[in-house]
DNA sequence: TAGATTGTTAATCGATTAACAATC
DNA sequence: TAGATTGTTAATCGATTAACAATC
């Protein structure tokens, strides 16, 4: 199994540019064309797609479709990939409305919060209290969360949902968390991301 | 100038935990602290450091206050870092409510939006037609901003971005942006991290 | 001083790229 | 066939880690 987290993420990219070409009515692709339009070599698209035993036709480049049709499958996108968030303030209220997960094969199913005042329990996506996730989330089967909560609450909430049986967690909260070695973290920090831009921003004006 | 990105993020997570190290009252630290602290080795610690010059004491360690200064003076907190969105949509609500930006020295200035029901231009965060954006830009000197569009307009608002004499982006919209030479982008891409965290629980599945 | 930690050089590791034989 | 592209191996590149002399 391979375990490099910027190889998984150029296969995503390799599929959404697929679709797009696909969209437009192409049937076939080379190697170079997709290296272009993720800005990566040719070298590299053919390395990562030989590293999962996807091959194309020497001479004849790779069939669009079912090149999509593998991807997918590693991906796991060949399923409705189902979600929960811990966490009903701004960030989580604009994930639940966000349009682009449909297209991924994302769902949304709810909210939990600790704030009886945020609870609505009708809602499209029911917003629901902490206590009920881990009813919810065994008999829904869900495996991934996301963490949308205050740096304070952050542990405590991702612990609630590592003893609901959540596997993986997009980690919005600026701190690392603890986590069992059987689950899956990947941050996502706003603040470093913003502090790495200026530092760059700055590079480039001495440089310039 | 060092243009490895890891290692830049790398000084921010070093600066966040040294804060948590000083408000406990520690005044020294060593590499090795450090290290544990973030998840890296010692030599990494010692390594990023001698990249930038940055110095200790042999046997001593490293005065937090100092290191805090000179970190803080790398990556631009020496100032506050103004900044602007592109869309005033849920997700750019939720960047102007965080509570996170201020304590490290960011400040969203204004919201920008095509949609006339969005316009709040007495709101303490202002939200401005989108043609206001480049005298805003130009007469409070900003030079980043936070895309957070829909994909279908992304490209266009980071255009009318780079022209207003924004240099940096953080593009929440899931596409790869054109952008000048001198312009730095850093992508957050939802749908992607979700995708790669399934990835990841699904191989943690079987191997477990 | 003896012991411990830095700063830096050298070794290792892993990922990317180049090259090219295989082949459609 | 001749030309072009794949699949894979070897070379390169860069980042991380180990080692250790310098030294407080």
């Amino acid at each position: 199994m391979i375990t490099n987290k910027n190889c998984i993420i150029r296969l995503s990219r390799y599929k959404n540019a697929l679709y797009r070409l696909r969209d437009l009515g192409f049937v076939k692709v080379f190697s170079d064309n997709l290296a272009d339009a993720i800005g990566v070599t040719a070298s590299q698209v053919r390395k990562d797609f030989s590293l999962f035993g996807i091959t194309g036709n020497r001479k004849g480049g790779y069939e669009i479709a079912s090149l999509l049709e593998k991807l997918g499958g590693i991906l796991g996108k060949d399923r409705i990939e189902r979600v929960i968030i811990a966490g009903a303030g701004h960030l989580a209220y604009a994930l639940m409305h966000y349009r682009g997960f449909e297209k991924e094969g994302i769902k949304i199913e709810a909210a939990f919060d600790i704030d009886p005042l945020k609870f609505a329990k009708n809602a499209q996506i029911p917003v629901l209290p902490m206590e009920e996730m881990k009813d919810f989330v065994v008999s829904n089967n869900i495996k991934v969360g996301v963490l949308a909560v205050p740096e304070v609450g952050a542990q405590r909430a991702a612990d609630t949902m590592f003893a609901a049986g959540i596997k993986g967690i997009l980690n919005f909260a600026p701190l690392r968390l603890k986590a069992p070695n059987d689950c899956a973290i990947n941050n996502v920090n706003l603040e470093i991301e913003l502090e790495n831009l200026v530092y760059f921003v700055n590079v480039l004006e001495k440089k310039g």
